[in-house]
DNA sequence: TGAAAATATGTAAGCGCTTACATTTGTCTC
DNA sequence: GAGACAAATGTAAGCGCTTACATATTTTCA
């Protein structure tokens, strides 16, 4: 018995076995299956009924080894519980699909260290390239990936300082334009719920908009009340109540992102605070959520599908050897609906 | 020059470099990697150090050629856009993690066509499993998988009459739980909304769970005013206006999920009905979203999570050859919240 | 103390595919 | 109809790793 083939081994059909039922090479039978227009129609023909009728399929493992590419594309997002990256992702998986590559998408848990481990686990799992979010991280990790070739693209943050490859929005200025109408409307106590800022560069840059707006307004930007918590809708009730429970209560709360705002809404109406009369209370997203509370959130508007869309496009060309495109920045939009007005006198 | 080295080869280390560095068989290296025990002490540090001072990494591609597996689960959800499976698919994820399998999550958009394409280009990745919504495909797709040894473990739904492999809970007796007691509270005309049936076992089975109780409770469960409509909150929105509009207006809405059932409650308000006063709505899933709405959704709780744990630690027994094991049925909750009262006189 | 058993390491044959280069065949051109 | 060129196909060398089996070394214990 050859030593080679275990008890259990399948056999399934290799890409010799098409070549000879079809009375070819192996290299025509890739070349079919690679870029079939070097192959001769009949040729073709005669190849594709082999494969059809043995049921062949090739293996990945080898076409990756050979090839030297997976025609994998890697994505690590923080979280997947929560909706705000699932319309990004989806998109961004759609248009790869259409490039014939697959997505890995894994979550970091907003934890650095986590992240760095699934940046790693991606690389290791022979991602072509891999999209990111945000800037912020450890240098090492650029530098290992650059060592290892691995393309990457970073979303969610504009930063024209950063040089690299990124498409995104600009954090600070669009929650910067938000807080502005918050103000123009006459709120001068203002508090602001945000996701940890430590190793997240969207959510500092939305605190460090919302302090721009304060500034320009003539209000001092130190004096903003501001809890940082993990993104949940439970810690942004709790931390909701904190704010109300402020000898000089906030009549307007910035939310860092609207999984947060729907906490703080849900906690208002236990406190019998009614929004917006009692309590202005703001979002930042504009994912689903948004509209399905009552009164439905004031957000900011950020083009998920188009960012995931345009992320693709360009990981795969990046993948083709195109080089490092330019940051691209795309526009948000003040969203108001009903958790925003004028604080009661 | 020769040929083999194109101009643009990054030239990382391999297994044989890290061999060299370390004074020892490439065999070596790869046990320490692989099964580190069967190494001795000194050995391993040796090589260990050689690795790191290389910053070597495996090949993934070689690495699943030559052992004939990936380490790759793969996951085949309906959507990725709302968040029904987004708890399941998370703890289904760092269970595997556990087991330093990756996981590939792939979405149908509820389309079996779709689906089948996805498992296709899930086995042509690599997979060496797969994770599989609801029993109801095409045969052949079973038939596929069998011969290309791919274990598959189906969830979401438990039906006695199948034999393979599958945990999940009883869709049927669940919904018929929960529409029990919608009938005990003395509703007569009952509307239910659910996702398409055809090719969807689960909503399926959620519809007969409604028809038993009806049956049981002496009404004709034909009488049941059903619309069917593919998942999403605008779609419920609307099959909820439909069914307002009725004549005979039915007093409860039981719905095939909690997507639905908060458009549902979306128009309710909209047209000016109160829940539970004036019309009932119930859910099913108890995501998230389901506790964020005002009045909170009734619904039926699944154990997503437990679902998703259990559902890694199968299908890493499978692959690792532990053989089919029998299907897995687990426990729903109904959950009285705010939107189930009897109707009005 | 020596043979048997256990442990540690080495050797080298693939795994199934892609692709550079070689060869064959077909098509023009003058 | 010979020579030049293009198109189609074949040949075979790896890609980097795992692992069956061989070999060397250490331990065990009668």
């Amino acid at each position: 018995m050859n030593r080679r083939v275990p008890d259990n081994a399948l056999n399934l059909p290799t890409l010799a076995d098409v070549a000879r039922a079809a009375g070819v090479s192996t290299a025509t039978v890739s070349r079919c299956l690679n870029s079939p227009s070097q192959v001769q129609e009949s040729t073709r023909e005669r190849v594709l009924a082999a494969v059809m009728a043995l049921g062949y399929s090739p293996n990945f493992g080898a076409r990756a080894l050979a090839a030297r590419r997976t025609g994998t594309i890697g994505a690590i997002i923080p979280t997947m519980e929560n909706a705000i990256f699932a319309r990004a992702i989806q998109a961004f998986q759609e248009e790869l699909h259409l490039s014939g590559v697959t997505l890995l998408v894994a979550s970091s848990s907003y934890s650095p260290q986590n992240e760095a481990d699934q940046i790693r686990t991606l690389v290791a799992r022979g991602a072509d390239a891999l999209l990111l979010i945000g800037h912020d991280r450890d240098p090492g990790i650029y530098a290992f990936l650059e060592q290892r070739g691995v393309p990457v693209l970073v979303s969610w943050a504009f930063d024209p300082a950063q040089a690299r490859p990124a498409i995104g929005f600009d954090n600070r200025r669009a929650m910067a334009a938000l807080a502005k109408e918050v103000l123009r409307l006459g709120h001068q106590r203002v508090g602001m719920i945000s996701a940890l800022a430590e190793g997240n560069d969207r959510a500092r840059d939305r605190i460090s908009g919302v302090r721009d707006a304060l500034r320009d307004h003539g209000l001092d930007p130190t004096a903003l009340h501001l809890i940082e918590i993990p993104y949940s809708i439970a810690n942004g009730a709790e931390a909701m109540a904190k704010l109300m429970a402020l000898p000089a209560r906030p009549t307007a709360v910035i939310c860092g992102n609207d999984v947060l705002a729907v906490g703080a809404l849900q906690m208002a109406r236990k406190l019998g605070l009614r929004v917006p009369a009692d309590v202005s209370i703001t979002g930042f997203d504009d994912i689903e959520l948004a509209t399905v509370v009552d009164p439905a959130l004031t957000t900011v508007h950020v083009p998920h599908r188009e960012m995931g869309r345009e992320a693709a496009r360009l990981l795969v060309a990046m993948v083709g050897g195109a080089g490092s495109p330019p940051p691209v920045c795309l526009e948000t939009e003040f969203c108001p609906r009903g958790t925003l007005a004028a604080p009661s006198a």
